[in-house]
DNA sequence: CGTTGTACTTGACAATGTCAAGTTGTACTC
DNA sequence: GAGTACAACTTGACATTGTCAAGTACAACG
């Protein structure tokens, strides 16, 4: 007997790519099968590769769904109560640990193939123009483009730097004593954001704000 | 007939490593199959097994060496001709690109288990301890020890984000028209070297160098 | 010479990724 | 309203994988 498929449109599809993240998130990109999460989902072992092609394709529906998130999460970044620069560190990191799984696929083209699949690097490019429009708000946006392209890149390192340092990396293993992992990063977000206010303030566009 | 074993001792051992290290540079750490790797190391498909005890076995083997590598990078340092800070970024992010394969890995807990594996810890604390000598000779050795820290993990997300935007990330082909890949890299870790710089400077520790 | 241990080997098995070929319900034409 | 096309799945099959179990060969030691 076959499971009454249709029960609601497009469900298949989101069940799959939730089980997919619960799996990617509570043990990493690697453990994830297609047989497990046909399995979780309660579909045939089969179904995933109706909406996905294959392994590669969920993995990048799920980058693509982490792009357009972190899209959105520059876009709403709220500005008001500290500098831009700042503002744009606490976002990415909340993201980044808001959406362990989506995070944990996003940047590895290995699995999932950024620039094969077009929906993909699209989500990534619209993403990529919301950091250079965070970026301008900190340093203005006369500058020349390619400065502001390197400024960006290198926020985009700080920021990407600590996040994988904390999700995946050493650095919670690596505390000095006595500060707590949140204090940690509150730390070094507020010293990457004052080496940015200091830089732009040498750049001679914006005032230096703390 | 058995394949004459003994050839020559530990042979086996780097043979199996560097045929693992081939497969994760050219197509990442998730293609890496154990039979794979014995078939590319001329070895029956459970000698692997003998010397790694699994597939973690394998990483946590590479990883280890991966941090001593990066350790011996730190400490081979030349500081004759540039700041600290440039000459450190510009290390790791060599050792990045000339380690891919290590790299991809040694950061990669869900696939290696830096803290299960006693001797891969161990590696990773001596490359984090030459990480806070290097950034003592950037601002100084008589900073609060907790400060140090904060600088160390900062510095470390900045090159380690680097690193990995380059390597696996959307760096390379997101660069603004006319600067080369390199050129680029060059750009940024300037700027981070910069702001490393004022804010060494801003501390009052150590003169500001370009 | 016998024992012990290391460095492998072959064999077996369940689980996986993926191809191929159904099956079922919906939608649309004629 | 019968026929056809198509999407949304399904079951079945197969080669390949990770890993356990059980050899086998050689060296070293007593």
């Amino acid at each position: 007997m076959v499971p009454a498929p249709h029960d609601q449109h497009g469900d298949v599809r989101r069940l799959v790519l939730d089980a997919a993240l619960d799996i990617i998130t509570s043990t990493g990109a690697e453990s994830l099968s297609m047989r497990e999460v046909a399995r979780r989902a309660g579909v045939s072992h089969q179904a995933p590769y109706h909406y996905f092609g294959d392994r590669s394709g969920i993995f990048a529906a799920i980058s693509e769904e982490g792009f357009s998130a972190l899209a959105g999460a520059f876009r709403d970044v709220d500005f008001s109560n500290t500098s831009a620069a700042k503002a744009g560190f606490i976002a990415y990191l909340n993201f980044a640990r808001s959406h362990v799984g989506h995070f944990r696929v996003m940047f590895r083209q290995d699995i999932c193939g950024v620039t094969d699949n077009e929906e993909t690097a699209n989500a990534a490019s619209s993403a990529f123009d919301e950091l250079l429009q965070m970026v301008a708000r900190t340093i203005g946006s006369s500058v020349d483009p390619k400065a502001a392209h390197t400024f960006a890149f290198t926020m985009w390192s700080q920021a990407h730097g600590l996040a994988t340092l904390v999700i995946d990396g050493p650095l919670p293993q690596k505390l000095p004593p006595g500060v707590s992992l949140e204090d940690q990063i509150d730390k070094v977000i507020n010293l990457c954001s004052h080496m940015v206010a200091l830089e732009a303030a040498e750049m001679g566009l914006v005032p230096s704000q703390s």
